[in-house]
DNA sequence: AAAGATTGACGGATCAATCTTC
DNA sequence: GAAGATTGATCCGTCAATCTTT
């Protein structure tokens, strides 16, 4: 007899589709609201996030690659875009000259405050106005329980 | 007093944040998954899974394109890689010589018979280990509501 | 004119190679 | 030599424009 991976049950399958179907879509969506309503990608408006929550509201741009799981050099691409749009300013560091720094900007952090509000309708119709409130904390339990699964996932918020 | 949306409570938040982390992460780890182990995307074998579930195993370049709800030239691009890899193959209508049809090779369905083992372990570590069968009810009928909810996500099978 | 599909042009994402500083 | 960041090459995704058929 030969080792095998099982099949998924019905109740396995019924859950997965769902959540990965749901998943592409809401990403999707939220996406299109970003460029639509402010001309930058729901990628962009996570990086502004996370230099937001940095102390000094800024932060190493390696450290943005980790965090955001991509590649360095897209970091670099999308914060060139984005100082051009004047919502971050490139800076060096002081005692190590080989680091760059992202800060957000005056106007990255207007910018931020006008688009929560946009984001924050989205996350609700796409998904939270769909969810009984004994649901929501069940998902919160299950998926705070995979994210820590993994290691590397790790919060905006600490660097 | 001015009308705004409400603030994110504790909860929804607690909900939310794990929930679109998970969701990228997931489909990140599963793309890789599929470029690793047999030169395709996650797009990629979600094409082919759309033809593996249709009667002849073949769907006209416009259906593809709705179903997976991207641009039509999109879905001229992928084929044609596909093809090149052998994996499907172009078929000319004989009623509407306007239409094109991608349809599964042997091959092609012979690399998803090996890709599902790829792919099904990928949902069990990356999703579905980590969850409890009591939650993966909640989930399978959240995001059902949450699919529901909006008539243009219909399931790939439904062309 | 409208539907179906393709093409070309352009911005976005990733990888290897490079450059500078430690 | 290793860390940090950038550059160039290449592939992927999207949009407008085009071509053919209905």
């Amino acid at each position: 007899m030969v080792l095998v991976g099982e099949e998924l049950t019905e109740l396995e399958m019924a859950a997965w589709r769902p959540f990965i179907m749901t998943a592409t879509r809401v990403i999707a969506a939220l996406d299109a609201d970003m460029k639509k309503h402010f001309d930058i990608s729901h990628f962009d408006h996570g990086l502004l996030v996370v230099l937001e929550d940095q102390p000094a509201q800024q932060a190493r741009m390696g450290d943005i690659a980790r965090v955001m799981r991509v590649d360095p050099s897209n970091v670099t691409y999308r914060v060139r875009r984005l100082e051009g749009l004047g919502l971050v300013k490139r800076a060096p560091c002081a005692t190590d000259r080989r680091v760059t720094y992202a800060r957000l900007t005056r106007r990255g952090k207007r910018l931020l405050g006008e688009a929560w509000p946009v984001h924050r309708r989205g996350i609700r119709r796409y998904f939270l106005d769909h969810v009984a409130p004994d649901q929501l904390r069940e998902i919160a339990d299950a998926f705070n329980r995979i994210m820590e699964a993994d290691p590397t996932l790790t919060p905006a918020t600490q660097l």
